[in-house]
DNA sequence: ACCTTTGTTAACAGAATTGTTAAACAATAT
DNA sequence: ATATTGTTTAACAATTCTGTTAACAAAGGT
């Protein structure tokens, strides 16, 4: 073999590793989850995950790295193209929203329980978030009230706006298992649904903020 | 001692253990939560937790026994007060609904959590709560469908709109340690922000249903 | 060919956690 | 008073899980 292929091989354990660990941590949480049973799942004994990554909490701080990221980059999606009308700009921002939470359904869930479970441990990474989110958000902000000066939509609070745009979109996946089974045939057809459920949310906003 | 102060004793043990396992479920889920911690809460040793609920299973189905309810109770509250006319009684129904959720901020993360980490163990308890569901909200989509006929509001079918009234007021909560800290002064006083965002889900639902 | 580095395995150690038990203790009824 | 029933405690058993170690294998560089 040579040095290309072997180094190949331990990447894709290592992959291997990774996915089953985001798999194992997505659905049962940290405390849930099982190192030997991650180690199974990649097909490598638990002693070589603990080679690769040393510790379940090390592995663990590489999934929670990415689902952040992940979430943090969703937010930013909702600010939409700047270069669009408003109205148009918003439709667009929550749709990229939906459809990125429709590709990672189990995220927000996930990052809202490690919030929940240690809080402690976000605070610094909170601090400089909140800045950012602050100044980016400014901007939409002062094209609203513009907007809104302009009589083409109703006064409006962006971070109120935010968190209407983000309960519409985010709630659908958070709750899809509790909801699909009292839902009967609504929820039958997954893809139809998730479509319904896309217009409905731009509908509702849209109508809140429209004049 | 009488024996009436003695079985208050017990009775108070058992409340004792019983709130401390609320909280500590609540907040860590079943993985994470500590029968001892629970004990020590209390203040019992953890042999006197296992001699009043024999196993942390048990404990805990009697923890999710009660959360299941009122969750139930919680989305009957959206149904309102069918003696008013429907945008009245609807406005009424969100706010319930809200409220109810206010006053158990941890519910829906706890009973969602739940249901996806063993969805097995729900399906019988759901095959009925299905059909309850079913027949009461048929009633609401009838008064609906007749408010709309005679023009007073958009045709609307009551499931989505369930969707969208639990994703604003539900999510709210939910997703609180989440927004928090990214939201600067808009949720400095919780009160303040909660009372905002009832009326923000009312008119922001009304509008979307108002022709 | 030899040595070093890296990867792999199996067995095991340590810690934490749930659950049990036997015996002491308290309350009550007869 | 005493037997009975229920409650409490402390010690311990059993299991499960994470993390380590030591021996071994493979590969690469010199």
């Amino acid at each position: 073999m040579t040095k290309n292929s072997n180094t190949t091989e331990r990447q894709n354990k290592e992959q291997e590793i990774l996915a089953a660990a985001e798999h194992e941590f997505l659905t049962k949480g940290y405390d849930g989850a099982r190192t030997t049973s991650i180690a199974q799942t990649a097909g490598v004994t638990h002693a070589m995950l603990h080679y690769y990554f040393r510790t379940k909490e090390q592995l663990f701080e590489r999934i929670v790295d990415e689902k952040f990221a992940q979430m943090s980059h969703s937010m930013f999606a909702i600010l939409g193209d700047p270069s669009l009308p408003i109205i148009e700009r918003l439709k667009g921002g929550i749709a990229a929203h939906f459809d990125f939470i429709a590709e990672n359904p189990q995220l927000p869930r996930f990052v809202i329980n490690e919030i929940v479970s240690r809080p402690e441990r976000y605070e610094v990474l909170y601090k400089r978030a909140g800045a950012i989110i602050d100044g980016v958000y400014k901007g939409l902000q002062e094209e609203i009230d513009r907007a809104a000066k302009r009589g083409e939509m109703e006064p409006t609070d962006v971070r109120m706006l935010f968190i209407s745009i983000m309960s519409l979109n985010v709630f659908t996946f958070v709750a899809y298992p509790f909801m699909e089974p009292l839902m009967g045939e609504l929820m039958a057809d997954r893809d139809r649904f998730l479509a319904q459920r896309k217009t409905e949310n731009i509908e509702t906003i849209i109508r809140r903020i429209k004049r």
